[in-house]
DNA sequence: GATGGGGCTTCCCATCATGGGAGGGTCAAG
DNA sequence: CTTGACCCTCCCATGATGGGAAGCCCCATC
């Protein structure tokens, strides 16, 4: 098989592959005599074991850990795990840290009456770190009452 | 002001505040006869939007924007709002997927043992894109490639 | 006046995973 | 033999940030 076969079969850009061969996360590939790398389906399944890794969000070296267990009769199913909640662990502190990013714009986002005028809350915070006191725009309405399910 | 107090003043550091300065973000700062950027208080004052833009998740290319709208008097809030509202969008689109990743990694740790056996419904999955079925724990589980005899 | 330490300058490199493209060789079909 | 699709290597770019080298500047202290 061909580098393009490779990557049509896997779901990886043959860019990918010669980059993955590259940094070691792939054995390097034989060679046709003209110089072109040639894939077995052995080389497939590893390949397609690390797009699946990748769609899990689980970075290159994690997938790097994970396929040297694999490919380890061996190994301890605790090893795997770990690496596993591992990640759980990134990918909750980054969910938690958008999630508060964007509460926080949504909230700010609601009380802006985005209309032609220049008055905005969003700007004011950014200005002032503080949230923005609600000002004489208008006829006198608050930064909109508790009926904004923004939070 | 040199580059070192205002970023202390503005939480930015000096090397950031000199690729801002490099991609436009910042207007270019002014020189001591020895050629030390100076910067003034309104410069800080421009540092700190940008840093609270920065703990919100914005792109620098967004909180270009919204530097910009800042300093138009003429501008709609109704700009500013929906530049919000994209990085909301974004942020959810992030969050969602991230989510997914992390609850379908999580109930894939959950059904694995974690002990010193070498069988893991993760590996497996990983392996074969789908999920493991429940088998006998111990011997006779091939987890290697070449011959798999998922037929 | 000399010296030392800290701050400043520019320039280059690294991250992480991926894509784009140039310039050139190879292969298979017409 | 030509054509077009494929492959090769090498370089560059992304986004935002940090690290570090080599060299100049400033100020305080001796």
């Amino acid at each position: 098989m061909n580098i393009g076969q490779a990557a049509a079969a896997s779901g990886i850009s043959a860019k990918m592959l010669r980059y993955y061969e590259e940094i070691g996360l792939m054995p390097r590939a034989g060679r046709s005599p003209a110089g072109y790398r040639r894939y077995t389906e052995a080389d497939v399944q590893t390949l397609r074991f690390i797009r699946r890794g990748r769609d899990l969000g689980l970075s290159l070296e994690r997938i790097r850990l994970l396929v040297g267990l694999w490919h380890d009769r061996d190994r301890s199913s605790a090893d795997v795990k770990r690496i596993a909640l591992e990640h759980v662990a990134e990918l909750d502190g980054r969910i938690a840290e958008l999630t508060a990013m964007r509460d926080r714009l949504r909230a700010l986002a609601g009380s802006c009456h985005g209309d032609q005028h220049p008055d905005c809350p969003i700007l004011e915070e950014l200005e002032t770190g503080r949230p923005a006191a609600a000002g004489p725009r208008g006829r006198a309405r608050r930064a909109v009452p508790a009926a904004a399910p923004a939070g």
